[in-house]
DNA sequence: CAGACTAGAACGATCGTTCGGCATGGAGAC
DNA sequence: GTCTCCATGCCGAACGATCGTTCTAGTCTG
């Protein structure tokens, strides 16, 4: 019931793409590792010269998610120069990733990582979460954002945006996400700003 | 490493007591029937008296746990008569629950309920945060809200709120939740007030 | 004494993992 | 060129551990 991975890919890349497939429908512990080795043609034997364990397939295709997340968002915010116009891009960015690859999102956003992965500190401690803390945080120390505590201006600007993803991925929304941006922007924005 | 639940409890309120604890530490598959019954001091014929199984404790832990969420919203959200008296009633009364309850409160926000309850539709769909989406549906109607996409309104409405209960849950806030409920509020009904 | 409840050994299924063997292909010896 | 050798990658049967569940026997209570 899953289509294979892509010919090209390296074995490698064959088992983390669909590890990720399968994690993001099913989860992590109703996926076996049979699942994994139905899913990408390979053998058991294969995928255990690849990789540790089943730990350590989550555990890379964590860290290259978030890596690749990372960069995506650093990159969309360093192309424009005004805290409210980073905002926005950035929340643009996390848009365009949950049409584009939904099940990478459905796994970042929101799979327990600490359940399987020990010793992971909490998504919210993650690299990009901690580059938006990061800006709103400059954004309050140049007057951009009012004067509050960091945290709930982190919160107030990017929960709405975060909640629509999650409804999105969820299936609850009919629409498009991008067709939605300006608006949630506009809310977000408002709710924060000085 | 479990402190027993009071002994005042009956046998099938020890065994939802220990599973909740156990299930919002570890996680629903990290939990063993094992470990409920040792952290209960019941036996295994005990539990299997009482529950179908592992995923009927589960089950109906959910369903009561929801159910007092819905209740408490609604009393709280009756007990004033605007629109946004309202919203901040129930964002109050989810900040106290963080507190007072945050074992039930991390298994009913952070838990993939569907990837144990087949059939359950997304915890979105429940019925307290339908009960949310509805005021948000009157207040755009009524003219409170300024005219927008309601699940937009909803989110940006709610979704700041519900990410700092994500952040005190994950134990990344260092103050406690009530201490900043004005000011999160304040944010989240700048975000869509008309 | 009947029915509700508790107890825990035993069972079957499933899972993650291990391990010994096989195919391939490039490097070095002659 | 040819033969050997070894590293690399692939394969899947088998293993041990753990889990959810069942079942029979025992205990308590009204």
């Amino acid at each position: 019931m899953l289509s294979q991975p892509p010919a090209t890919l390296s074995t490698r890349d064959k088992i983390l793409h669909t590890a990720l497939l399968l994690f993001a429908r099913d989860g992590y512990f109703s996926t076996s590792i049979q699942d994994i080795r139905r899913g990408s043609g390979l053998s058991i034997g294969s995928i255990y010269h690849h990789f540790a364990g089943k730990e350590a397939i989550a555990d890379a295709l964590y860290q290259q998610l978030i890596n690749s997340l990372s960069l995506d968002l650093e990159q969309a915010s360093a192309k424009v120069t005004s805290y409210p116009e980073r905002y926005k891009a950035i929340i643009g960015s996390l848009f365009q990733r949950c049409e584009s690859q939904p099940e990478a999102m459905r796994f970042i956003l929101h799979a327990r990582h600490q359940e399987f992965l020990p010793g992971e500190a909490p998504i919210c401690s993650a690299r990009p979460f901690e580059f938006m803390k990061k800006l709103v945080d400059e954004g309050i120390a140049c007057g951009d954002i009012r004067p509050m505590n960091a945290m709930v201006a982190a919160a107030a600007l990017f929960g709405g945006p975060i909640r629509l993803m999650h409804l999105y991925l969820d299936q609850v929304l009919e629409v498009s996400l991008m067709e939605l941006l300006d608006e949630s922007w506009s809310c977000a924005w408002n709710a924060v700003k000085a």
